[in-house]
DNA sequence: TTTAGAGGATTACGTAAGGTAAGAGTCAAC
DNA sequence: GTTGACTCTTACCTTACGTAATCCTCTAAA
């Protein structure tokens, strides 16, 4: 059984922290007769956990729901995280490129476009929602579609209604050129669409991402490809000419 | 000229964080007659450089009072960005390695301290203050050192001579064994000090690693060596020796 | 020329994750 | 039995925006 103190210098983190993980229900330990915080091996372990999220940097909430979930399983968790910092890792040595191509463009050895100076740098904190929610399957991280939550049913058939219009549209564009005018009209329409209901914004540079994960993650390529054989890999081609032609 | 959408769209910041930019006097464009704001080149390289700051965790105030030094210099700047971006990265590193072994102990394949279960996940974002006060040599980053600014002078004295006594006692030390009773007080002396003092708390790790930064860096250790040669080396085993003694 | 719709502005209140300070109880050691 | 280190609670403060409401401006189509 620790005491504050010496739980906070095994971690590094505050003692106001501690009691506040604790007033919010996240962390809290036994406490001794007079009242003195006791912290055992389990709340240890707890905030490790709890420390892992941080790093990633899910608000203490849905840490605390992911937490809670009955069938939550550490081991999952734990490759989960370690994936996402790994990301989160190569979204750093992408930062660190564009600031060497920003030396070299202050020397004046080299040219950049507006975009290539701001690459890596999105930090919209949203980045794991969706895959989150996947993983770990609750409600509670539901805050990010709120927008969505917050539309009555009538807006939310109108919303799914346009969102299978506009796959059909490309679906029948498929077999054309993703560069042609019908194709990056629809595909703007995509990129509106998502841009006005996800509650997310996408840059250029993550909307192309995002196609680029249509052929490489299989989850979606299978749903995408429901409407129209060959969809998937045709829209990325359209999203990357999209992302490149409006730069 | 941009207006703040195409801003917005072009680098992932929200309009709300242009106006918040503007407000707090960060990034404050042209207007034009009606009022829209206007943003030049010379305002996106600006935001650039304010969103490497921001990439390092710095607040805005800082930031704000780095880029309006008269002698700021950009190339500088983005030398010094890229190393500390190659330290959070490596700290990255630290804390993936850490969810390595924690797999492994959960699966009972190996087991872990205390210590272990939390390298890399010091979140103090302190980290950087004293060397950037160095680099970029402000007063306005002084807010860290608050606590030795609310200090009056005689206090200073007693501070500065208690911090040289204790160097002089190890100074005389360090010719027997970094292990040693005397020399273990010693240091435990210098861990109290620098945590009761420096206005920022030191892990053990953390204070192993500054220990070993004292041989790494000239800086350091030609400063330490001024009280005894060999001191900073002496120094350093004694650090690690107290640290490991003391998880 | 009007008018719709997209985009822009200001004002103001809300939020997350603690920091900081004040006042008071507790524990170990001398 | 007093001191010094540690702990507690309460309460107000801070940063960096998000969100909402209300009003203005610009462009393009009718």
């Amino acid at each position: 059984m620790k005491h504050v103190k010496e739980v906070a210098n095994l971690t590094g983190i505050s003692i106001r922290t501690l009691h506040y993980y604790d007033e919010i229900g996240l962390l809290s330990p036994a406490t001794s007769k007079t009242g003195y915080r006791l912290y055992s091996n389990d709340d240890i372990e707890k905030l490790q956990q709890i420390l892992f999220f941080k790093a990633l940097d899910f608000p203490l909430k849905k840490i605390k729901n992911i937490l809670e979930q009955p069938d939550f399983n550490q081991l999952e968790a734990l490759h989960y995280q370690k994936e996402r910092l790994v990301e989160k890792k190569e979204r750093l040595e992408t930062i660190i490129a564009t600031i060497d191509q920003t030396i070299q463009n202050v020397k004046g050895e080299r040219t950049m476009t507006d975009q290539e100076k701001f690459k890596g740098l999105d930090f919209s904190q949203n980045q794991y929602e969706q895959e989150a929610r996947k993983k770990f399957g609750d409600e509670a991280i539901n805050q990010s579609s709120q927008k969505l939550n917050r539309l009555n049913s009538v807006e939310k058939d109108v919303l799914e209604q346009s969102f299978h219009a506009i796959y059909q549209k490309l679906a029948k564009l498929r077999h054309g050129s993703p560069a042609s005018e019908e194709a990056q009209n629809a595909i703007h329409e995509w990129y509106d669409f998502l841009n006005n209901n996800v509650g997310y914004h996408y840059t250029l540079e993550a909307f192309q991402g995002l196609g680029q994960m249509y052929i490489e993650d299989e989850r979606f390529t299978k749903n995408i490809d429901r409407y129209g054989e060959g969809l998937a890999l045709f829209m990325r081609e359209a999203m990357a000419v999209y992302a490149n032609q409006n730069k």
